[in-house]
DNA sequence: AGCACGCCGACT
DNA sequence: GTCGGCGTGCTC
C-alpha cells in the first residue's frame, strides 16, 4: 500500500511513502505518521490520500502510525487544500500554520560518548572542547550542544568524532507535550475535625490554613490546589498527617470563573428586528452581512444566534481580530457559554494550544470556539455557523510567513464545506463585503442605531495650520481641544482616548544644520526617536543605536524631532494636564503577557483618566465612561501610498470614535489635521458609512482595484539591489508575455529594502469575472521555470494573493 | 527548511 | 598541500 502524506516543510506537493503490511489496517486519511525524511530526518506527516497511479520508484516506509483515529478531520484538509491552491503556498506550509508545535513530532539527533574509544590522534581544538562537554556521558541533544559551544561547525565537527569512533550518534523522537501537574492537597481524614483544630491552637498559621481550606471546599475532603494555602503551614500539616499530597494532571485550557455577572440584555427593537432579518438568511444558508454602527449591540445577536446552534448540537466559529479578544469579550460570552466557549489565543503556549485542539477534536458537547485567525484551522466535526467580528480588520489577512491567508474568506470556505452559514459583522464593512451585499451574493442587514437609543459622537474638526498661525496651540495640543479634555476630566470626571497611530516619540529625527535624518542600516527607512530608552529604533527590524549627541553628518548638535509619536503626546500631557493620570497602550507598553490586559482593566475601572495609544485604541473597547476621543494628527491616514488608504482612514476613525459615548450621551470626537477639508472626515462626520464606501466603490472600479479586481503580487527580494532589479525584471518579462495587460512593470514598493534585502514587485491584477485558478497555475509554472535562470540566482520570490 | 556534496581562498 | 568558507541541489 503507498500512500501521500503531506510533510510540515515549504515544499511543492505530498510525498508518498510505503505502508507496511502490518501497519495498513491502520491507515486512515488525516491520522499522523512519523515518516523518515532525508538522509537522517524524522518527521511527523499526516496522511492525505492513497496514492492514485503507478507509485514512484524508490519508496521508503512510514516509521508507524500515531494515532488510533484521525487528528485532521476531512473538512480541515479539504481547507488545507483550499488554502494551498488559493495562496498559492505548499500543502506543507498550511500544516505548519495548522497544527500546534505539539502534534508535529520531529526527530532529533543526540549524542553520547562511546566508553570504549581510545584516542590514538589528539583530537583538534573544538572537537577536544565538544569531547570535555560530552565526557560527563550523558546523553546531548543539538540544540543544547550549540548553545553550550559557539561554534558554527557543530555538525561538522560531530562528524569527525562519530568517524573516529569517539561518539555515538542516533536520532529519536521525543513528545516535547508535558501535562501539567498541580500538587494539591486533601484531608487525610475527616473524622475528629475540631479536636483536630484544637491540637493547632498553638500554631496559628496552621491553624489558619486548615480554615481556610475548610472555606474553600465547604468543609468538605476535597483536593484543593496546594498554592492557595500558605506554604510553610501546608508543609508542616503533612508532616502531621492532617493533609495528604496529591499529584494530579490539570487541564491548562482552565475554566475561569467570570469576573463580573451581568446577565442577557434585553434586545432593543432594533436588534430584535436585525436578529430576525439575519436568522431568517442564515436559515438559507445566506452568507450575512451585519452592518452594525459602533455600540449598536452586534453582541447580544451573535449571543442569540450561538445560543441556538449549540442547543441544536452544532458548533460554533467566532472570530474576532488579536487585538479585541479582551476578557471583556470572553468574560461576557463566558457568563452565557460556560464550559461550552473555547477560546483561542495566539498568546497561549503551544501547550495549551495543544490541549484546545485535542479538547475540540475529542469533543462530545458542542463547543463554541472564540478564536482568532488561526483558529479556522482547528478540528471542527460538526460546524452550525461562522461568526467574522469587525471583519474589516486587516489583520485576518497573514502577512508573513506563508501561509499569506485571510481568515475571513477561509472562514466562509470552511463553512460552505459543513453546508452552513457565516456571518460577517462591522460597523465599517470592508468594500469586499459591502459590494457583495450590494449585488446580492451576500444579504446585508442593518443595524443603524446604537443601544439604548444614543446618538453616535459629534465630530469637531480642528484646523491645525490655523491654530499655528494663530498660536493658540502648545506642542501638539490646539487650544480647543486641551478647552475639551479639560472639561471632560476635570469637570464632568469623564475619561478620554487619544488616538495617534505612531509610536515612540518621534517618528524620525532630523539635523538641524544640514538636514541629516538617521537611517536603519538594514531597511529603507528613517529611526524613530524612543525618548524613553533615549534610542533611535527602526520599526521594521528593530535595529537600535543611541540616541545623537552630535550629527553624524556635521557634527552640528542640534538635532530636531520630527514626526508625532504616543511617546511624546504622554509627555506633553503630563505637562498640559499636571493633574490628569496618563498611560499609554502601545506595543512598547504591553510586551509582556498581561500588559495589555492591565492597561485594559485599569482604563474600564477608571484608574487613569487619559488613555493614549496607537490603533490598539480603536478596535471593539467598550468603556462606559470615555465622552472624548481626540486624534492628535489625522493626516498620516490620509497619505500612505496604498490604494486602500481612504478605506483605512475611514474605519480606523469611524472606530475610534465609536468608543466615546457608549453609555451616556454627548460623546464627541475632536480631529486635528493639516487638510481639514479632506472627504474622509466629513463621511465620518455624519457618520455616512454607505455614501463613503459609494463613492470609494466608484473610484476602486475606474483604476481597477479590488473588490473589482483580485490582485497577486510577486515579491522578488535579494540581498544585492541591482540583483533584486535585473531578477524582478526577468521575471516580469516572462509574465508579461502570457498576462499581456494584467501584468504591471517592475514596481519599487516604498519599503524598497527590508532587513538587508531588496524589493521589487510585480502586480497581476485580474477582474473577478475572470476565472482566476487558472492563471495561478500558470504564474505557478512560470515562477517555476524562472526559477532555473540565470538572471533569478539568489532571488526569493514571495507570492502574494489578495494582498493587504 | 535542513543537510550533504562540491568547489575556491588562508593557513600549517 | 589541507581546512574550512558557503553556493547548489535534493528530499518520497
Amino acid at each position: 500500500m503507498v500512500v501521500d502524506f503531506i510533510i510540515p516543510l515549504p515544499l511543492e506537493g505530498t510525498f508518498s511513502y510505503r505502508i507496511p503490511e502490518s501497519m495498513t489496517r491502520e491507515f486512515a486519511i488525516g491520522k499522523r505518521a512519523l515518516v523518515p525524511f532525508g538522509p537522517k530526518k524524522i518527521l511527523t506527516a499526516i496522511a492525505f490520500c492513497e496514492h492514485q497511479g503507478e507509485p514512484p520508484e524508490e519508496l521508503k516506509s512510514i516509521v508507524c502510525f500515531l494515532d488510533d483515529s484521525p487528528i485532521v478531520l476531512k473538512e480541515q484538509l479539504r481547507l488545507w487544500q483550499w488554502v494551498s491552491d488559493y495562496y498559492m503556498c505548499t500543502p506543507g506550509e498550511v500544516m505548519k500554520a495548522a497544527l500546534p508545535a505539539s502534534l508535529k513530532l520531529e526527530s532529533e539527533t543526540k549524542v553520547q560518548i562511546s566508553d570504549d574509544f581510545i584516542a590514538d590522534v589528539p583530537l583538534k581544538n573544538t572537537e577536544a572542547q565538544l569531547y570535555d562537554i560530552l565526557s560527563d556521558g550523558k546523553v546531548h541533544d543539538v540544540a543544547e550542544l550549540s548553545r553550550r559551544l559557539q561554534s558554527s561547525v557543530l555538525v561538522v565537527t560531530i562528524g569527525k568524532l562519530l568517524q573516529k569512533g569517539a561518539v555515538r550518534v542516533e536520532e529519536s523522537v521525543e513528545d516535547n507535550y508535558k501535562p501539567k501537574v498541580e500538587k494539591q492537597v486533601v484531608l487525610a481524614q475527616t473524622d475528629n475535625l475540631n479536636a483536630v483544630l484544637d491540637s493547632l491552637s498553638r500554631a496559628k498559621t496552621q491553624q489558619a490554613a486548615l480554615l481556610e481550606y475548610l472555606h474553600l471546599t465547604h468543609s468538605e475532603a476535597l483536593p484543593v490546589p496546594r498554592s492557595c494555602l500558605s506554604a510553610p503551614a501546608v508543609k508542616a500539616l503533612v508532616e502531621k498527617g492532617i493533609f495528604k499530597e496529591l499529584q494530579v494532571r490539570v487541564d491548562r485550557v482552565g475554566y475561569e470563573q467570570p469576573s463580573d455577572h451581568h446577565t442577557l440584555h434585553q434586545l432593543s427593537a432594533a436588534q430584535q428586528k436585525a436578529l430576525d432579518e439575519t436568522e431568517s438568511f442564515l436559515q438559507q444558508k445566506k452568507t450575512v452581512l451585519l452592518y452594525g454602527v459602533t455600540g449598536s449591540g452586534k453582541t447580544d445577536i451573535y449571543i442569540r444566534l450561538i445560543l441556538e446552534q449549540l442547543n441544536a448540537n452544532k458548533q460554533v466559529l467566532y472570530l474576532v481580530p488579536e487585538i479585541a479578544l479582551t476578557t471583556q469579550l470572553t468574560d461576557r460570552l463566558r457568563v452565557v457559554f460556560g464550559e461550552r466557549l473555547l477560546v483561542y489565543h495566539s498568546r497561549f503556549s503551544d501547550a495549551e494550544r495543544y490541549e484546545i485542539y485535542l479538547k475540540l477534536l475529542e469533543a462530545k458537547q458542542p463547543y463554541l470556539v472564540l478564536g482568532v485567525r488561526s483558529s479556522v484551522f482547528l478540528p471542527f466535526a460538526d460546524l452550525g455557523l461562522v461568526i467574522v467580528d469587525e471583519e474589516h480588520e486587516p489583520s485576518y489577512k497573514q502577512q508573513d510567513p506563508a501561509p499569506r491567508y485571510h481568515a475571513r474568506s477561509a472562514a466562509l470556505v470552511l463553512a460552505s464545506f459543513f453546508d452552513s452559514a457565516a456571518l460577517l459583522g462591522s460597523a465599517t464593512p470592508s468594500l469586499e463585503s459591502y459590494l457583495n451585499a450590494l449585488n446580492g451574493k451576500y444579504a446585508l442587514v442593518r443595524l443603524t442605531e446604537r443601544y439604548g437609543g444614543l446618538k453616535l459622537p459629534e465630530q469637531v474638526v480642528i484646523d491645525l495650520r490655523e491654530q499655528y498661525r494663530r498660536k493658540e496651540i502648545t506642542g501638539h495640543v490646539s487650544d480647543p481641544l486641551l478647552r475639551e479634555m479639560k472639561r471632560t476630566v476635570e469637570e464632568d470626571n469623564k475619561q478620554l482616548i487619544i488616538f495617534q497611530n505612531r509610536r515612540g516619540y518621534a517618528h524620525y529625527v532630523e539635523c538641524k544644520e544640514c538636514g541629516y535624518v538617521p537611517r536603519c542600516i538594514n531597511c529603507d527607512v528613517a529611526l524613530s526617536y524612543h525618548k524613553f530608552t533615549n534610542s533611535l529604533i527602526c520599526h521594521y527590524c528593530g535595529y537600535v543605536r543611541p540616541m545623537l549627541v552630535r550629527c553624524d553628518a556635521c557634527e552640528s548638535e542640534t538635532i530636531a524631532d520630527r514626526g508625532l509619536g504616543t511617546e511624546r503626546i504622554e509627555d506633553e500631557l503630563s505637562q498640559l494636564m499636571p493633574k490628569a493620570r496618563v498611560r499609554r497602550m502601545d506595543t512598547d507598553t504591553t510586551r509582556r503577557k498581561r500588559s495589555y490586559q492591565q492597561i485594559i482593566d485599569d482604563f474600564a475601572s477608571h484608574r487613569f483618566d487619559i488613555l493614549v495609544g496607537t490603533q490598539m485604541v480603536s478596535k471593539g473597547l467598550d468603556f462606559d465612561n470615555v465622552q472624548l476621543v481626540a486624534v492628535v494628527q489625522a493626516d498620516s491616514l490620509f497619505n500612505q501610498p496604498d490604494f486602500r488608504c481612504q478605506e483605512r482612514a475611514f474605519q480606523l476613525l469611524e472606530q475610534v470614535s465609536g468608543r466615546a459615548g457608549r453609555k451616556y450621551e454627548g460623546g464627541k470626537v475632536v480631529v486635528q489635521t493639516y487638510s481639514p477639508d479632506n472627504a474622509v472626515l466629513s463621511y465620518v462626520a455624519r457618520h455616512d458609512y454607505e455614501g463613503f464606501a459609494n463613492a470609494q466603490l466608484k473610484e476602486r472600479q475606474m483604476f481597477h482595484y479590488p473588490p473589482f479586481y483580485r490582485l497577486v503580487y510577486i515579491n522578488v527580494e535579494h540581498v544585492d539591489c541591482q540583483s533584486a532589479i535585473c531578477a524582478a525584471s526577468f521575471l516580469q518579462e516572462q509574465l508579461k508575455r502570457v498576462f499581456t495587460h494584467r501584468c504591471s512593470n517592475v514596481l519599487e514598493p516604498s519599503l524598497s529594502k527590508v532587513k538587508n534585502r531588496y524589493r521589487r514587485q510585480i502586480l497581476l491584477k485580474f477582474a473577478v469575472s475572470e476565472p482566476v485558478g487558472k492563471a495561478k497555475q500558470m504564474i505557478a509554472q512560470i515562477m517555476q521555470s524562472c526559477k532555473k535562470e540565470l538572471p533569478m540566482k539568489g532571488a526569493i520570490l514571495i507570492v502574494d494573493v489578495d494582498p493587504m
